[in-house]
RNA sequence: GGGCCGGUGGCUCAGCCUGGUUAGAGCGUUCGGCUGAUAACCGAAAGGUCGAGAGUUCAAAUCUCUCCCGGCCCA
């Protein structure tokens, strides 16, 4: 491992300390007494928390000079009642002296009913807590050594603090500011004295009695036992919170007073960021770094909004850490007259040692080597050693930017690579992690950001959307992941998500991505090669552009606009929206495409065609594994070595060697296809006028109209072969005139004019409904007829009847979007034997493919059918033998080789058996 | 207590920035259909107080405010 991150580090730090942002702080830090190790705010704060339960203690701290007065404090941690210095009220509370038995407690007036039984007391005076400032009492603890010589003793008195809450205790806080965060800034406050009584590993140090050599751990009991014994115990009740847990080993965290290094933020201004001045900025790193991760494009926007959140919350960045491995941190402290200074290299340190250098020369710098070399305090002359700490791990995560890019060595290659394109990780994890030290550090060494982009994706979850848990039962191990559903299938499950939402990550999902994209995409490529293997077709016989359909040039433009779309869409760091243009375009070329093209691969009697259509998919697919390489490099690879390697051994030896596809903009034809559009239009309309009138495809109509505007209709008419075959219909007429398709009908109101004209009613009905059609068009335009029944002129006014619009008797039809499709729903005798024809073919394409014979094998057709179906086999045997490979269709009993199975086709029972014959 | 993100059919999510037909998709459900790509496909139907309330507006899922719920961060 090269020295290279350490020494880097080390001059970042020098940085800093030439700034005079390094300093020693004496802070109170969550402590683990188990790992005997301080936790940073990071550690802490990711999963530092667990429900507990503890003694919560009431108990009185007597008041001096005053027989039988006490102050009531509550605490859930007894261990730091020995180092109680100080009680704290809140200034604007109301507090309240009661006579309680023969003695006289004081407590918030808030905390009265939790505290005391009902009625056991006699409110005696009432005060707020600012006037109670000031009052001095006796300590539980004042025996201890480590009282007296602090001072402590003499200091306990009653002091303000804002953040009392009314919530919990007795509205009188203890404060011990050797044992807590908010203690001993109020301590400083209140500049009391501090009593530390905890070693690294939470055993009570000398001058604590009885308690020096006992783990923190152990104390509580002996707490509660003494105060019982003085007399000051109130009561005891278990208290369950959430309290701190070390994140590594689960032990509760005590709160150490120790000794830590950090670096200066800088200090929270308390206005907008931008009414802070440059001024302001020059020394103060937290708002530099802001700038610079403003410098950033953060995907998704809210990243930034984050960060600054964090930056602008963030304490001073404690980079020391209590442990013997890691990166030895380059101060040197002088014990005698506590100057320390930083060293920024190895060279520094050489220049500066005056004794173990020869112990340290050759080895890298950790300890213990490091630690042997002394240099002379230039402040007091005496040796200085250097401090025990380590570094922070987040200091060489932070530093890469600089570190791997040779900056203290070849600051041109630097230059080159700097900042870094893109980082990537998890938003929620790393913006107070990874991208905090990233920014922090290289806006100490640059001042500017790292990065260009920063992608913060969300979290990966169990199915069940809680996060992985192994005892839930909901984790899923990386390698049983690749292993069961294919490294692919992650890969497009992460890729078609949105990134910055948390993905719900199991076999389901899985299953549902592989269903949506992958088994279509392979169905696609395994039907080209089935064909093209049938075929003999290679890429020499690809045809030019002229010679391709208007189905070829349409999905060609696609694919050239996919092209277009996808390299935009990945160059702006979008893989989402990528993937899902190309979900999209697999599922055109599967469900139109390759569905309408099917026939040309299979029966095309023109060579030309068939060779347009080969070369249109192979031209899709080829494409396709170079666009999907980046996504999904497994399946693009084994389709691209056998669709390209193996017929050009010339090719890029992988498909990931290949150059990205460029679009060609010539192929791109934004009209034709506009115009396929409609076409699918159409055909979904027609598919579901059949569906309502109860006709299957399968079986021919003679007929269909379709009515729109003149545009509409030209865009179609190009296609009007494809619209027949797809929907099966003889014939396709296009009309602009609605009334092709529909009638109108007129309904007589008979709450109108059956009042109006009595007895004369129903022939005035019957006169109506014959002349619908007539009388509507003028009613329509508003306008009354006059009708002849039975000798009277009868006026009838548009209001008296209700003019609607059906089909005619013969069509059933499907609208939308002023396309209306109208399909003839008469079935003749011939396109019924014909759909009978169609119904028998799929029978025994179907029978064909049970019996395991392949796709090109001739075969010997038998049958067994009533009259109606022998016709149909008479009258249909040249289409029925093409269709199904059936070198002969014999009537009669199949051979006992036969694959033999029975139908019931339209009432008729059929009997079919199929031989294999050799070609 | 402060900040950020989210709340839309049974489930997972689009739409919101830039207000405007009848709020979409996939999955699931039901019914029907197609099929030598077949553990796939197509069509149709059922299914929604767009978290709640107020405001702005001719018009609010969309903008504003308040509140509720969930997640994350900070205190």
């Amino acid at each position: 491992m090269s020295d290279e991150n350490n020494y880097m580090i080390w001059s970042l730090l020098k940085k800093c300390y030439e700034r005079g942002w390094i300093y020693k702080g004496r802070d109170v830090m969550p402590w683990c007494p188990r790992c005997s190790t301080a936790l940073s705010q990071h550690e802490i704060v990711t999963e530092g928390y667990k429900e507990l339960t503890h003694p919560g203690l009431t108990l009185r701290f007597p008041l001096k000079g005053k027989s039988k007065e006490s102050l009531l404090i509550w605490t859930t941690t007894p261990w730091t009642l020995t180092s109680n210095v100080a009680a704290a009220v809140h200034p604007d509370f109301t507090y309240v002296k009661v006579k309680f038995g023969d003695e006289y407690l004081y407590l918030g007036k808030f905390a009265l009913e939790r505290v005391l039984p009902k009625g056991s007391y006699e409110i005696v005076e009432e005060m707020k807590g600012r006037e109670m400032e000031g009052w001095t009492y006796d300590g539980p603890y004042d025996e201890l050594p480590a009282q007296k010589k602090s001072g402590a003793v003499d200091a306990h008195r009653v002091i303000l603090w804002e953040d009392v809450t009314e919530e919990e205790g007795t509205g009188i806080v203890h404060i011990a500011p050797g044992c807590g965060k908010e203690d001993l800034e109020l301590g400083e406050e209140y500049d009391l004295p501090v009593i530390a009584p905890l070693d690294e590993f939470g055993v009570f140090i000398e001058g604590f009695g009885k308690f020096t050599g006992i783990h923190v751990y152990d104390s509580a009991k002996i707490v509660i036992e003494d105060l019982k014994k003085k007399g000051l115990l109130f009561k005891v009740e278990d208290y369950t919170h959430r309290y701190p847990v070390c994140w590594r080993c689960g032990s509760e965290l005590v709160f150490r007073l120790v000794d830590e290094w950090f670096i200066r933020m800088g200090k929270k201004l308390d206005k907008p960021l931008d009414e802070i001045t440059e001024e302001e900025k020059k020394e103060n790193l937290r708002y530099q770094i802001i700038d610079s991760a403003k410098q950033v494009r953060w995907i998704p926007e809210y990243g930034l909004q984050q960060e600054i959140n964090w930056l602008l919350n963030m304490e001073d960045w404690m980079i020391s850490k209590k442990r013997y491995w890691g990166l030895a941190l380059p101060i040197w402290e002088c014990k005698k007259c506590g100057y320390f200074e930083v060293i920024g290299s190895k060279e520094e340190l050489k220049e500066k040692a005056v004794e173990g250098w020869e112990i340290f020369e050759g080895h890298t710098p950790h300890r213990p080597w490091v630690d042997a070399v002394k240099i002379k305090c230039p402040k007091c002359g005496a040796l200085m050693s250097r401090i025990p700490d380590v570094g922070n791990p987040w200091l060489d995560a932070g530093i890469v930017a600089y570190s791997t890019l040779q900056y203290r060595t070849n600051r041109k290659y630097w230059r080159e690579w700097f900042p870094a394109d893109l980082v990537c990780e998890s938003l929620p994890g790393q913006f107070r992690n990874w991208f905090y030290a990233m920014l922090a550090m290289s806006t100490i060494m640059e001042g500017k950001a790292p990065f260009k982009v920063c992608f913060g994706h969300g979290l990966v979850l169990g199915e069940d959307g809680r996060e992985m848990h192994k005892s839930w039962g909901n984790a899923i191990e990386f390698d049983e992941a690749a292993e069961t559903m294919g490294a692919d299938v992650m890969r497009w499950m992460y890729c078609s998500w949105r990134p910055e939402n948390n993905l719900p990550f199991g076999y389901t999902r899985a299953k549902d991505v592989k269903r949506r994209f992958l088994i279509p995409l392979w169905n696609i490529y395994s039907f080209f090669v089935t064909y093209a293997n049938l075929d003999k077709w290679t890429p020499k016989n690809m045809v030019e552009y002229k010679s391709l359909s208007l189905l070829d040039r349409w999905i060609l433009s696609k694919l050239n606009v996919l092209i277009k779309y996808v390299t935009e869409r990945l160059e702006d760091f979008d893989p989402y929206n990528a993937s899902m243009a190309i979900e999209k375009f697999v599922e055109e070329l599967s469900t139109w495409y390759v569905r309408r093209s099917r026939r040309r691969f299979w029966k095309s009697e023109k060579d030309e065609d068939k060779n347009a259509a080969y070369t249109t998919l192979y031209t899709c697919l080829t494409t396709l594994t170079k666009l999907l390489a980046p996504f999904i490099p497994f399946t693009s690879e084994e389709m691209y070595q056998n669709l390209v390697r193996r017929v050009n051994k010339k090719a890029p030896e992988s498909v990931h060697h290949n150059r990205w596809p460029q679009p060609d903009e010539k192929m791109i034809d934004e009209k034709l296809m506009e115009e396929m559009d409609l076409v699918i239009k159409v055909c979904s309309l027609g598919r579901s006028a059949r569906s309502k009138a109860g006709i299957k495809i399968r079986q021919p109509l003679s007929e269909m109209l379709v009515i729109a505007d003149k545009g509409i209709l030209s865009c179609i008419e190009k296609f009007s072969s494809l619209i027949m075959d797809e929907l099966n219909v003889k014939n396709l007429r296009l009309s602009t005139e609605k009334h092709e398709a529909m009638k109108y009908a007129v309904r007589p109101r008979p709450e109108i004019l059956g009042r109006k004209y009595g007895r004369l009613f129903p022939k005035i009905r019957e006169a109506i409904e014959k002349n619908a059609e007539r009388l509507a068009e003028i009613l329509n335009k508003g306008e009354s007829v006059v009708l002849n029944v039975e000798g009277q002129k009868i006026r009838v006014f548009p209001e008296e009847v209700e003019v609607k619009m059906q089909p005619r008797e013969e069509y059933t039809i499907a609208e939308e979007d002023e396309i209306l499709v109208a399909i003839d729903t008469r079935i003749t005798e011939d396109l019924k034997m014909e759909g009978l024809a169609r119904d028998i073919v799929r029978r025994i394409q179907n029978q064909r493919k049970e019996a395991g014979f392949n796709i090109a094998d001739w075969i010997e057709t038998y049958y067994e059918a009533g009259p109606e179906l022998s016709k149909v086999f008479e009258k249909f045997e040249g289409y029925i033998s093409n269709e199904t490979l059936s070198k002969t269709i014999l009537r009669s009993k199949p051979p006992k080789n036969a694959y033999v199975a029975t139908y019931k086709i339209g009432g008729e029972t059929l009997k079919i058996g199929l031989v294999r014959v050799e070609n």
